[in-house]
DNA sequence: TGACACCTACGTCATGTTGTAGTACTACAT
DNA sequence: ATGTAGTACTACAACATGACGTAGGTGTCA
Protein backbone atom coordinates (compact mmCIF):
# COMPACT_ATOMS: atom_id res chain seq x y z
CA UNK A 1 0.00 0.00 0.00
CA UNK A 2 0.94 3.15 0.85
CA UNK A 3 5.09 3.02 0.62
CA UNK A 4 5.87 6.26 1.35
CA UNK A 5 5.95 7.73 4.44
CA UNK A 6 4.17 10.95 5.33
CA UNK A 7 6.98 13.68 5.82
CA UNK A 8 8.27 12.66 2.39
CA UNK A 9 5.09 14.52 0.63
CA UNK A 10 4.77 17.67 -1.15
CA UNK A 11 3.88 20.96 0.43
CA UNK A 12 0.01 20.24 -1.23
CA UNK A 13 -0.21 17.11 -0.42
CA UNK A 14 0.43 16.95 3.37
CA UNK A 15 -1.66 20.26 3.90
CA UNK A 16 -4.58 18.62 2.40
CA UNK A 17 -4.25 16.12 4.59
CA UNK A 18 -3.80 17.84 7.70
CA UNK A 19 -6.73 20.06 7.20
CA UNK A 20 -9.00 16.46 6.37
CA UNK A 21 -7.50 14.73 9.76
CA UNK A 22 -8.50 18.33 11.46
CA UNK A 23 -12.18 18.25 9.79
CA UNK A 24 -12.49 14.43 9.71
CA UNK A 25 -14.30 14.28 6.45
CA UNK A 26 -14.12 16.91 3.74
CA UNK A 27 -15.79 17.74 0.37
CA UNK A 28 -12.63 18.95 -1.92
CA UNK A 29 -14.61 22.36 -1.88
CA UNK A 30 -13.75 22.66 1.74
CA UNK A 31 -10.61 21.76 1.36
CA UNK A 32 -10.06 24.09 -0.84
CA UNK A 33 -11.50 27.26 1.00
CA UNK A 34 -9.69 26.27 3.92
CA UNK A 35 -6.23 26.17 1.65
CA UNK A 36 -7.11 29.60 -0.13
CA UNK A 37 -6.84 31.24 3.09
CA UNK A 38 -3.42 31.30 2.91
CA UNK A 39 -2.85 31.49 -0.67
CA UNK A 40 -4.61 31.06 -4.00
CA UNK A 41 -5.04 27.81 -5.60
CA UNK A 42 -7.64 26.84 -8.10
CA UNK A 43 -10.01 24.09 -7.35
CA UNK A 44 -9.14 21.33 -9.43
CA UNK A 45 -5.74 21.67 -8.06
CA UNK A 46 -6.59 20.37 -4.62
CA UNK A 47 -9.04 18.01 -6.19
CA UNK A 48 -5.83 16.30 -8.26
CA UNK A 49 -4.33 16.23 -4.65
CA UNK A 50 -6.82 14.53 -3.02
CA UNK A 51 -7.64 12.30 -6.31
CA UNK A 52 -3.53 11.79 -5.91
CA UNK A 53 -3.90 10.83 -1.93
CA UNK A 54 -6.74 8.18 -2.94
CA UNK A 55 -4.85 6.51 -5.06
CA UNK A 56 -1.81 6.36 -2.71
CA UNK A 57 -4.08 4.92 -0.29
CA UNK A 58 -4.00 7.68 2.09
CA UNK A 59 -7.87 8.73 1.33
CA UNK A 60 -10.83 7.15 0.48
CA UNK A 61 -14.26 8.51 -0.40
CA UNK A 62 -17.87 7.89 -0.07
CA UNK A 63 -20.54 9.26 -2.18
CA UNK A 64 -23.27 11.30 -1.05
CA UNK A 65 -25.09 12.60 -3.70
CA UNK A 66 -23.25 14.41 -6.00
CA UNK A 67 -20.54 15.32 -3.61
CA UNK A 68 -17.57 13.21 -2.61
CA UNK A 69 -16.85 13.26 0.83
CA UNK A 70 -13.51 12.22 1.75
CA UNK A 71 -12.07 10.36 4.40
CA UNK A 72 -8.72 9.54 6.03
CA UNK A 73 -7.47 5.67 5.80
CA UNK A 74 -5.23 6.35 8.73
CA UNK A 75 -5.64 8.86 11.87
CA UNK A 76 -2.81 11.29 12.49
CA UNK A 77 -1.79 9.30 15.04
CA UNK A 78 -1.17 6.13 12.82
CA UNK A 79 0.78 7.98 9.85
CA UNK A 80 2.81 9.55 12.51
CA UNK A 81 3.57 6.27 14.06
CA UNK A 82 4.00 4.58 10.79
CA UNK A 83 6.62 7.69 9.74
CA UNK A 84 8.58 7.46 12.60
CA UNK A 85 8.90 3.63 12.08
CA UNK A 86 9.95 4.06 8.53
CA UNK A 87 12.12 6.72 9.51
CA UNK A 88 13.45 4.48 12.16
CA UNK A 89 14.10 1.32 9.75
CA UNK A 90 15.95 3.94 7.24
CA UNK A 91 17.90 5.66 9.40
CA UNK A 92 18.86 3.37 12.11
CA UNK A 93 18.08 0.15 10.59
CA UNK A 94 15.05 -0.52 12.86
CA UNK A 95 16.97 0.14 16.27
CA UNK A 96 14.78 2.86 17.74
CA UNK A 97 17.09 2.89 20.66
CA UNK A 98 19.36 4.38 18.86
CA UNK A 99 17.33 7.45 17.92
CA UNK A 100 16.77 7.71 21.25
CA UNK A 101 20.65 7.51 22.11
CA UNK A 102 20.99 10.21 18.75
CA UNK A 103 18.27 12.76 20.88
CA UNK A 104 19.24 12.34 24.19
CA UNK A 105 23.07 12.35 23.32
CA UNK A 106 23.29 15.06 20.68
CA UNK A 107 21.39 17.67 23.40
CA UNK A 108 18.21 18.19 21.45
CA UNK A 109 16.80 18.39 25.32
CA UNK A 110 16.41 20.53 27.98
CA UNK A 111 16.97 19.35 31.43
CA UNK A 112 12.77 19.82 31.88
CA UNK A 113 12.57 17.68 28.91
CA UNK A 114 14.72 15.09 30.42
CA UNK A 115 12.93 14.90 33.41
CA UNK A 116 9.28 14.78 31.49
CA UNK A 117 10.52 11.94 29.87
CA UNK A 118 11.75 9.47 32.54
CA UNK A 119 8.28 9.80 33.97
CA UNK A 120 6.70 9.13 30.81
CA UNK A 121 9.26 5.90 30.70
CA UNK A 122 8.00 4.88 34.43
CA UNK A 123 4.48 5.45 33.41
CA UNK A 124 5.17 2.85 30.55
CA UNK A 125 7.14 0.58 32.67
CA UNK A 126 4.34 0.33 35.24
CA UNK A 127 1.64 -0.16 33.09
CA UNK A 128 3.58 -2.66 31.60
CA UNK A 129 5.90 -4.13 33.78
CA UNK A 130 3.02 -6.44 35.93
CA UNK B 1 23.37 23.88 2.57
CA UNK B 2 21.53 20.38 2.02
CA UNK B 3 18.15 21.23 2.01
CA UNK B 4 17.88 17.54 1.81
CA UNK B 5 18.05 14.91 4.68
CA UNK B 6 19.60 11.89 4.65
CA UNK B 7 16.43 9.55 4.47
CA UNK B 8 15.30 11.21 1.31
CA UNK B 9 18.30 10.55 -1.02
CA UNK B 10 17.42 6.98 -3.28
CA UNK B 11 18.90 4.05 -3.10
CA UNK B 12 22.13 4.45 -5.11
CA UNK B 13 23.42 8.09 -3.61
CA UNK B 14 22.38 6.36 0.05
CA UNK B 15 24.48 3.39 -0.98
CA UNK B 16 27.39 5.46 -1.85
CA UNK B 17 27.76 7.86 0.36
CA UNK B 18 27.57 4.86 2.95
CA UNK B 19 30.33 3.02 1.17
CA UNK B 20 32.45 6.74 1.51
CA UNK B 21 31.57 7.05 5.16
CA UNK B 22 32.94 3.27 5.53
CA UNK B 23 35.92 4.34 4.06
CA UNK B 24 37.00 7.57 5.14
CA UNK B 25 37.52 8.85 1.53
CA UNK B 26 37.28 7.30 -1.77
CA UNK B 27 37.44 7.73 -5.33
CA UNK B 28 34.61 6.83 -8.36
CA UNK B 29 36.29 3.52 -8.43
CA UNK B 30 36.61 2.52 -5.43
CA UNK B 31 32.95 3.30 -4.68
CA UNK B 32 31.95 1.44 -7.86
CA UNK B 33 34.07 -1.79 -7.38
CA UNK B 34 32.03 -1.94 -3.92
CA UNK B 35 28.64 -1.50 -5.32
CA UNK B 36 29.54 -3.42 -8.08
CA UNK B 37 29.61 -6.61 -5.68
CA UNK B 38 25.82 -6.12 -5.33
CA UNK B 39 24.97 -5.66 -9.07
CA UNK B 40 26.51 -4.33 -12.19
CA UNK B 41 26.76 -0.92 -12.66
CA UNK B 42 28.24 1.35 -14.94
CA UNK B 43 31.24 3.15 -13.49
CA UNK B 44 30.13 6.47 -14.80
CA UNK B 45 26.37 5.85 -13.04
CA UNK B 46 28.40 6.03 -9.72
CA UNK B 47 30.44 8.71 -11.24
CA UNK B 48 26.89 11.04 -11.83
CA UNK B 49 25.66 9.77 -8.73
CA UNK B 50 28.88 11.17 -6.80
CA UNK B 51 29.20 14.53 -8.55
CA UNK B 52 25.79 15.10 -7.61
CA UNK B 53 26.25 14.67 -4.10
CA UNK B 54 28.71 16.60 -4.42
CA UNK B 55 26.46 19.28 -5.89
CA UNK B 56 24.42 19.38 -2.98
CA UNK B 57 27.34 19.55 -0.67
CA UNK B 58 27.39 15.96 1.07
CA UNK B 59 30.98 15.18 -0.65
CA UNK B 60 33.40 17.25 -1.54
CA UNK B 61 36.97 16.06 -3.27
CA UNK B 62 40.41 17.18 -3.32
CA UNK B 63 42.40 16.51 -6.75
CA UNK B 64 45.47 14.08 -6.47
CA UNK B 65 47.33 13.92 -10.13
CA UNK B 66 44.54 12.47 -12.08
CA UNK B 67 42.34 11.18 -9.68
CA UNK B 68 39.32 12.41 -7.51
CA UNK B 69 39.12 11.58 -3.68
CA UNK B 70 35.57 12.42 -2.40
CA UNK B 71 35.33 13.11 1.46
CA UNK B 72 32.11 13.24 3.17
CA UNK B 73 31.69 16.56 4.31
CA UNK B 74 29.60 15.23 7.46
CA UNK B 75 30.24 12.29 9.71
CA UNK B 76 27.88 10.07 9.84
CA UNK B 77 26.58 11.09 13.10
CA UNK B 78 26.06 15.18 12.12
CA UNK B 79 24.35 13.99 9.11
CA UNK B 80 22.25 11.34 11.42
CA UNK B 81 21.44 13.42 13.71
CA UNK B 82 20.30 16.82 11.04
CA UNK B 83 18.17 14.17 9.77
CA UNK B 84 16.53 13.35 12.73
CA UNK B 85 16.46 17.13 13.45
CA UNK B 86 14.67 17.75 10.46
CA UNK B 87 12.20 14.83 10.90
CA UNK B 88 11.29 16.28 13.79
CA UNK B 89 10.90 19.46 12.74
CA UNK B 90 8.37 18.20 9.56
CA UNK B 91 6.63 15.76 11.76
CA UNK B 92 6.44 17.03 15.49
CA UNK B 93 6.99 20.91 14.91
CA UNK B 94 10.58 20.84 16.41
CA UNK B 95 9.09 19.01 19.72
CA UNK B 96 11.47 15.84 20.12
CA UNK B 97 9.84 15.06 23.15
CA UNK B 98 6.15 14.02 21.13
CA UNK B 99 8.31 12.15 19.16
CA UNK B 100 9.59 10.08 22.72
CA UNK B 101 5.95 10.03 22.86
CA UNK B 102 5.29 8.24 19.82
CA UNK B 103 8.22 5.84 20.17
CA UNK B 104 7.75 5.08 23.99
CA UNK B 105 3.67 4.65 23.58
CA UNK B 106 3.30 3.35 20.78
CA UNK B 107 4.97 0.28 22.20
CA UNK B 108 8.43 -0.19 19.78
CA UNK B 109 10.83 -0.77 23.12
CA UNK B 110 10.98 -3.68 24.96
CA UNK B 111 11.11 -3.86 28.57
CA UNK B 112 14.74 -4.24 28.94
CA UNK B 113 15.01 -1.15 26.11
CA UNK B 114 13.05 0.89 28.25
CA UNK B 115 15.55 0.57 30.97
CA UNK B 116 18.00 0.83 29.17
CA UNK B 117 16.94 4.30 28.00
CA UNK B 118 15.88 5.32 31.46
CA UNK B 119 19.52 4.48 32.44
CA UNK B 120 20.69 6.71 29.10
CA UNK B 121 18.69 9.98 30.31
CA UNK B 122 20.25 9.45 34.18
CA UNK B 123 23.57 9.64 32.60
CA UNK B 124 22.40 12.40 30.69
CA UNK B 125 20.95 14.85 33.65
CA UNK B 126 23.94 13.74 36.11
CA UNK B 127 26.10 15.19 33.06
CA UNK B 128 24.32 18.46 32.28
CA UNK B 129 22.27 18.58 35.86
CA UNK B 130 25.38 20.58 37.85
C1' DT C 1 -36.17 27.48 -20.12
C1' DG C 2 -31.89 29.43 -19.36
C1' DA C 3 -28.22 30.99 -16.71
C1' DC C 4 -25.48 29.77 -13.14
C1' DA C 5 -23.19 27.37 -9.64
C1' DC C 6 -21.25 23.21 -8.26
C1' DC C 7 -19.31 18.65 -9.03
C1' DT C 8 -16.01 15.26 -10.94
C1' DA C 9 -13.16 13.28 -14.72
C1' DC C 10 -9.40 13.68 -17.78
C1' DG C 11 -5.66 15.55 -19.90
C1' DT C 12 -1.74 18.56 -19.89
C1' DC C 13 2.37 21.12 -18.79
C1' DA C 14 6.33 22.48 -16.31
C1' DT C 15 9.68 21.37 -13.01
C1' DG C 16 12.73 18.72 -10.29
C1' DT C 17 14.98 14.32 -8.79
C1' DT C 18 16.94 9.96 -9.51
C1' DG C 19 18.90 6.18 -11.81
C1' DT C 20 21.28 4.94 -15.70
C1' DA C 21 24.64 5.29 -19.05
C1' DG C 22 26.89 6.74 -23.61
C1' DT C 23 30.39 9.73 -25.65
C1' DA C 24 34.17 12.59 -25.64
C1' DC C 25 38.33 14.19 -24.10
C1' DT C 26 42.73 13.85 -21.28
C1' DA C 27 46.70 11.71 -19.28
C1' DC C 28 49.76 8.03 -18.00
C1' DA C 29 52.34 3.76 -18.61
C1' DT C 30 54.18 0.24 -21.36
C1' DA D 1 50.56 4.17 -30.10
C1' DT D 2 47.52 1.66 -27.53
C1' DG D 3 45.15 0.30 -23.67
C1' DT D 4 43.72 1.73 -19.10
C1' DA D 5 42.05 4.93 -16.04
C1' DG D 6 40.09 9.43 -15.20
C1' DT D 7 36.67 13.13 -15.53
C1' DA D 8 33.19 16.14 -17.98
C1' DC D 9 29.19 16.64 -20.40
C1' DT D 10 24.95 15.27 -22.15
C1' DA D 11 20.92 12.69 -22.51
C1' DC D 12 16.98 10.15 -21.35
C1' DA D 13 13.34 7.69 -19.05
C1' DA D 14 10.57 7.34 -15.01
C1' DC D 15 8.35 9.37 -11.47
C1' DA D 16 6.40 12.88 -8.21
C1' DT D 17 4.46 17.14 -7.62
C1' DG D 18 2.17 21.45 -8.35
C1' DA D 19 -0.79 23.74 -11.10
C1' DC D 20 -4.64 24.19 -14.24
C1' DG D 21 -7.99 24.14 -18.32
C1' DT D 22 -11.72 22.14 -20.29
C1' DA D 23 -15.50 19.12 -20.70
C1' DG D 24 -19.58 17.36 -19.18
C1' DG D 25 -23.04 16.21 -15.72
C1' DT D 26 -26.75 17.87 -12.33
C1' DG D 27 -29.52 20.78 -9.52
C1' DT D 28 -31.58 25.42 -8.51
C1' DC D 29 -33.73 29.57 -9.13
C1' DA D 30 -35.34 33.55 -11.53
Amino acid sequence: MSKKSLDHFGQLQRAVIEVIWELGEATVRQVWKRLCRKRELAYTTVLTAMQRLEKDGWLKHRIDGRKHIYLPTKTRQQAGAGSVRKFVQRMFDGNALLLFRQLVEEGELSDEELRELQQMINQKRKETGK
